[in-house]
RNA sequence: GCGGAAGUGGCGGAAUUGGCAGACGCGCCAGCCUUAGGAGCUGGUGGCCGAAAGGCCGUAGGGGUUCGAGUCCCUUCUUCCGCACCA
């Protein structure tokens, strides 16, 4: 008998399933569609077993939704601009397209190698300027509805180098060549997308994600956007007048509580403030100080809190009371407005500051319930809502009536109002690097910025020979590309040299899909009606923030364009866990890695596939351990034994009629084999629909393995027909997660050769076939198991209560007790209970 | 600090709705087969007591609800992850 040869048989079907396209799919709206979608990789270093993982979820959806008779799209592409490749450049010599292309067809080759059920038809690659022509063509769009605009903003600059860096290549505060050379903040003018134009869309609409995305990730989401409802105040500043301070706050509440403001050392006005001070030298070194802190601590959150005063007061608006101007380093130029009020005696962090240099903790908020603090009792901070005191016309009100009131009041009075604001900031997608998609505007001395008129769509990334890693943008250094004549006046101009930021080419990838090779738009929008939105999303918790914000925002601005009618662009997210060696992720770095080719070598890539999927909930991290990895190796080898040996005599045999028609005439085997592979079919196409606790559907898989096995030898007490029925079970059960193995075991079972099982229907559950004829019913007494016998199935609580308590054995176990109650669970179980 | 997830044998992990805890696999033990085994097959494998029958204990700790709790409630602890001086 012939072992089985995985190596062979893989690619004897990929073969076949190439030939016949197997896996290709177009639109047609009579047909119900599944988009199953992998997050698109960055092809750098060799492949993983921990990519592998991603993949084989995926393709084991795919090719279980074909079998329920879905028109499945399952895509495949290369997120191939970034600065990994422009690093090997510089450090290789390599042009970055030949280290990203290189990469890219070693990439495809072990996927092919894992026999993955891509439409390759629909391939992309974000480096290909037919693909990233519609990036800038997006960016057009963006730039005519006022989403798009430039402003100055903060780079890491390394002197050394003369450039800007990347925040990866910010190293502990240095340049990652220069690792003794603190990096250096540098303004320069930069492109933003407005984001938080849709921040309050964004999210709202999380909770109708609650259904298909996991908990955390709608969290991480909600987290990032930050959204947080306040008041805004503005404090005069004494000496100066028509100069103000404002500050945002949440808790206006206890505004009359107020020893100070305390300003961001960044703060812009900061400069005007001090001029003029006494002992202004002294101050502006201060600043200096906390300034360069700021850029260089990496652990900016548990830094001692350090300030120091201005010199100047500010006027609190409700009661016009004097307060001192402070610096605190603890104060973030980034968010609400750079300036915060200080309030010791309700805020931690405002006690913190106050208690260290001194400033006034006045008390204007009571506990509703409990003892009222005072000044001698007060050694942290109040921060809950209470009562209000001390606070003028506003005592005694409640904080969150008190927030109401004093918001507009002071919108009344004319020194602030109420205000939502988002921790969310505009996306900055200039990039000052090469590998990249060109921003298609340009500057003319006459015109002034001026976009690149459609027509002239793609600006092509001009090829380099040169990558030194010096200077500002590489695209500055390319006079040919720099150097053109404006659209509109013909005069003299000069391209913008900044590229965009890779997350812009993963944020609709996938409606491109749809439609690949469209060269008159992104994408046809009646093709993206039908495929889109992704019906399941699969890739990493690490994109759990930044991809799918951007790709969530993406989706929103091309409905507001029209392109697409629907608001959200992925129903189901799923985040598979990682996989890890010796408890680390695997990466080249740590030397930790388990090469897929490799892997594939050694067992076939079934057998790897089907360890990433039994070892560990799909959602769970994944120890990789080459014993565990042998077993399933085996089983494999053991379903390919069992299989074959029957080959023989079930290959002629026709499976057709059913078994449940003959169930009457089954014999006790027959039975047994059917119920067990009906129970487990129900279960695994359970599993399979809802949670792919593929882990579970591999051990139901074994366990029928493992019957098979007991109702042996099958010639003796087995029809030939119903025999084969049960292997075919298995085997269409086995076929989204081992395939090329499936395929096999259908040919030597019988079917014609090369009937592929892609697109077999999966088998329909039958209710009579697993039923059990006889249960065992556990007896309790008192909630203890005593004992157990065995009934017909399908006896009502009543009947079984009765069947059970007339058996002379269980008699026994209450004999001379009173039963005070019978609990009865129909087919389970019945519990006695005795005094 | 805030938020999220999770704690079950030597290990990975099972356990639809509250109903036999430990499925399935790894490892380990014993046996068979074999010139040999890092192949294959059979059986065993949570702990304690016991020759056995059987009994007691057991899902991080404590408490509760219930005829019955890994599962529900309260509470304590631990681990991992994310955000982190967000005003």
């Amino acid at each position: 008998m012939a072992e089985y040869d995985p190596q062979a048989i893989e690619k004897k079907w990929q073969a076949r399933w190439n030939a016949d396209r197997a896996f290709e799919a177009d639109a047609d709206p009579s047909k119900p569609k599944y988009y199953v979608l992998e997050m698109l990789p960055y092809p750098s270093g060799t492949m993983h077993m921990g990519h592998m993982r991603n993949y084989t979820i995926g393709d084991a959806i795919a090719r279980f939704r074909r079998m329920r008779g879905f028109h499945v799209i399952h895509p495949m592409g290369w997120d191939a601009f970034g600065l990994p490749a422009e690093n090997a450049a510089i450090q290789r010599g390599i042009h970055p397209r030949e280290w990203t292309n290189t990469n890219i067809a070693s990439f495809k080759r072990v996927m092919h190698r894992f026999g993955f059920s891509y439409d390759w038809r629909r391939e992309i690659s974000t480096c290909e300027p037919e693909y990233y022509r519609w990036n800038q063509w997006f960016f057009l769009r963006m730039l005519e509805k006022g989403i798009a605009y430039r402003k100055r903003s903060r780079v890491n600059w390394c002197p050394k180098c003369a450039t800007v860096l990347a925040n990866e290549q910010v190293i502990n505060g240095c340049c990652w060549r220069h690792e003794d050379t603190p990096v250096e903040p540098k303004e320069i003018e930069q492109w933003f997308l407005r984001i938080t134009q849709y921040a309050d869309e964004l999210l709202d609409a999380l909770q109708q994600l609650a259904d298909g995305w996991p908990e955390r990730v709608l969290t991480m989401q909600r987290n990032w956007i930050g959204k947080s409802r306040g008041t805004r105040v503005r404090f005069a500043v004494e000496g100066f007048s028509g100069t103000s301070i404002e500050v945002f706050t949440t808790r206006v509440d206890t505004i009359y509580g107020a020893s100070g403001l305390i300003l961001a050392p960044e703060h812009p006005l900061l400069a005007t403030l001090v001029e003029g001070v006494e002992g202004h030298a002294e101050i502006e070194e201060k600043l200096q100080t906390l300034r360069r802190r700021l850029t260089r601590a990496a652990d900016i959150a548990t830094a001692e809190k350090e300030g120091f005063f201005t010199g100047r007061y500010a006027r609190n608006p409700f009661n016009g009371e004097k307060i001192p101007i402070w610096v605190g380093n603890f104060v973030l130029m980034e968010y609400g407005t750079g300036a915060v009020m200080c309030v010791p005696a309700h805020d931690d962090r405002d006690f913190e500051f106050a208690t260290k240099y001194g400033l006034a903790i006045p008390i204007v908020i009571l506990p509703i319930e409990g003892k009222p603090l005072t000044a001698e009792t007060l050694n942290a901070s109040f921060i809950e809502y209470g009562k209000l005191v001390n606070s003028g016309p506003y005592t005694g009100l409640a904080s969150d009536k008190a927030i109401e009131k004093m918001s507009a009041d002071a919108e009344v009075r004319g020194f602030g109002k109420g205000e939502i604001i988002f921790r969310l900031k505009d996306w900055g997608i200039s990039r000052q690097r090469y590998w990249g998609t060109p921003i298609p505007v340009l500057y003319c001395e006459k015109c002034g910025m001026v976009p690149v008129p459609d027509k002239d769509l793609p600006v092509v990334l001009p090829p380099m020979a040169k990558f030194s890693g010096l200077g500002e943008s590489p695209l500055a250094s390319v006079p040919e590309f720099v150097n053109v004549k404006c659209p509109k006046c013909g005069g003299a101009a000069r391209r913008e040299t900044d590229t965009m930021d890779t997350f812009i080419d993963s944020s609709w990838y996938f409606y491109r899909y749809a439609d690949p090779h469209n060269d008159k738009a992104p994408f046809d929008p009646a093709l993206v009606r039908y495929w889109l939105p992704v019906d399941q999303y699969i890739g990493g918790i690490t994109h759990a923030i930044l991809h799918l914000l951007y790709t969530r925002f993406f989706c929103k601005v091309m409905r507001d364009l029209g392109l697409v009618n629907h608001n959200e662009p992925v129903q189901r997210l799923f985040t598979q866990g990682m996989v890890l060696k010796g408890g680390m992720a695997m990466s080249k770095s740590k030397g930790n890695v388990v090469g897929a080719e490799e892997m594939a070598q050694q067992y076939g890539c079934d057998t790897g596939r089907l360890y990433t999927l039994f070892a560990a909930p799909p959602e769970k991290d994944l120890e990789w351990s080459e014993q565990a990895i042998e077993g399933c190796a085996r089983f494999l080898q053991r379903v390919y034994r069992l299989v074959s040996k029957h080959a023989e005599r079930l290959n002629k045999v026709q499976v057709g009629s059913g078994a449940a028609a003959s169930l009457g005439s089954a014999t006790p085997k027959e039975k047994a084999l059917l119920r067990k592979a009906h129970q487990v079919l129900r279960r695994v196409t359970h599993d399979f629909e809802t949670r792919w606790h593929f882990n579970s559907v591999t051990a139901l898989l074994m366990e029928l393995v493992n019957e098979i096995h007991v109702q042996e030898p099958l010639e003796e007490g087995v029809r030939p027909e119903i025999a084969k029925e049960v292997f075919e079970l298995l085997i269409m059960m086995l076929n989204p997660m081992v395939p090329h193995l499936a395929e096999e075991l259908w040919e030597i079972l019988g079917h014609a050769p090369g009937t592929s099982l892609a697109h077999a229907a999966w088998p329909k559950f039958v209710p009579e076939l697993a039923a059990e004829d006889q249960v065992e019913i556990v007896v309790q007494v008192n909630g203890r198991v005593k004992g157990r016998m065995l009934v017909e199935a399908g006896l009502d609580k009543e009947a079984l209560a009765e069947r059970v308590l007339a058996d002379p054995k269980i008699a026994q176990l209450v004999d001379g007790q009173r039963v005070v109650k019978r609990v009865a669970v129909p087919d389970k179980l019945v519990n006695l209970v005795v005094a």
